[in-house]
DNA sequence: GTCTATACTCTGATAGAC
DNA sequence: GTCTATCAGAGTATAGAC
């Protein structure tokens, strides 16, 4: 068995490619849904040489799982508090926005496993994402409080942000297939979900 | 084989509780991650029973999405070009979002089916989707046009109330993770997407 | 119409040669 | 470190008795 930490370029490289070979396939099927045949064979790798480098595919999958949520989190944490209110949720919507265009696969891994219950994250959803969602709703109730932003849930506000920015990584068949051809879906909700977030927070009176 | 349309009250019975223990399990699941014995065994049947009443386990998905789709497009029908366009759009939204509070299994098997790359449903999302969501995006461009809602893009107005009201039924696991107990999401996701719509369409000049 | 038994395939994982 | 060969179990589907 290797060890945790890769020494030689081959294995580094190996083990590069199957989560490269394995985020594709997860992503694309689910985790029952992925067989290690697939992944091997766009790792250009033998099966059994695949479970060389990990003891089993629940091994892999969690790997990935564990490098993603933090990146997933970042756009939030850089949230600042002492910035202009609407700037920065705008800010926070165009970071995840560009999450979902750059890095569709790995939205979509995420979706799949919260879709089917969570049963592999749902400790990291209680211990690492809730203390810092109520982190930042607090910061954007506080804004409220100060009138400088229209009133709002923050909590729902936050999950709006991530509905919508999701979708077009989660749903881009479906978006792809109602806008047709001509398209460049991303850019035109950063444009609508300016205005939409725009026209709904600004403080009036 | 049983015709089409079943007559017995036996046969009605059993194809019903099929189809319900299947909604069950392919939407928890997915449609390679649910096995006919878990549909199977939810249903009262033993596995070769249920396969008497449907050819396979693909034709029972199927038979799932066809009635799915329909039910999933009449809240858009139902956007009146004669009505009150803000009233007509946030009525759109609160009827989307009781789908997902009164039948959450639906809209999971759905998001499944779209996140995987809709294999099963792509013809449909063409030919039935976007010929509706074109003809109410005109709508409510028209509405637009004669300033009576503030500009908006229509196609991804849609997309963001899809998002938006989906993800109280497809993240539920999240959501409820991230508010702690105490709440009802979907009361307090009405009152905010009613606050983030009219904030946003009000026409202003 | 429903059951038991089973055929056949796919899949995750292991053994052992090189 | 990598391969061929293979196992054991799960899964879809069918045969055939009742």
């Amino acid at each position: 068995m290797p060890n945790r930490r890769p020494k030689t370029r081959i294995q580094q490289k190996n083990s590069e490619a199957i989560l490269e070979a394995a985020l594709e396939v997860f992503s694309q099927a689910g985790f029952r849904g992925a067989t290690l045949d697939q992944i091997a064979e766009r790792a250009g790798l033998s099966k059994p040489n695949l479970l060389y480098y990990f003891p089993s595919k629940e091994a892999i999958h969690a790997e990935l799982i564990k490098g993603l949520l933090q990146v997933w989190l970042d756009p939030l944490r850089a949230l600042d508090a002492g910035g202009d209110p609407l700037a920065e949720i705008l800010g926070y919507m165009r970071r995840k926005l560009e999450l979902s265009r750059d890095f569709p696969r790995e939205s979509r891994l995420f979706a799949n496993e919260v879709l089917q219950g969570a049963p592999r994250v749902e400790g990291a959803l209680q211990e690492e994402l809730k203390p810092l969602v109520d982190e930042k709703a607090a910061v954007i109730g506080a804004w409220v409080q100060a009138g400088r932003l229209a009133p709002v849930d923050p909590h729902h506000l936050i999950f709006s942000i991530w509905a919508t920015t999701q979708h077009y990584a989660d749903f881009d068949v479906q978006v792809r297939a109602v806008l047709g051809p001509g398209h460049d879906p991303f850019a035109e909700a950063e444009r609508f979900l300016t205005t939409l977030y725009t026209g709904s927070l600004c403080p009036r009176g």
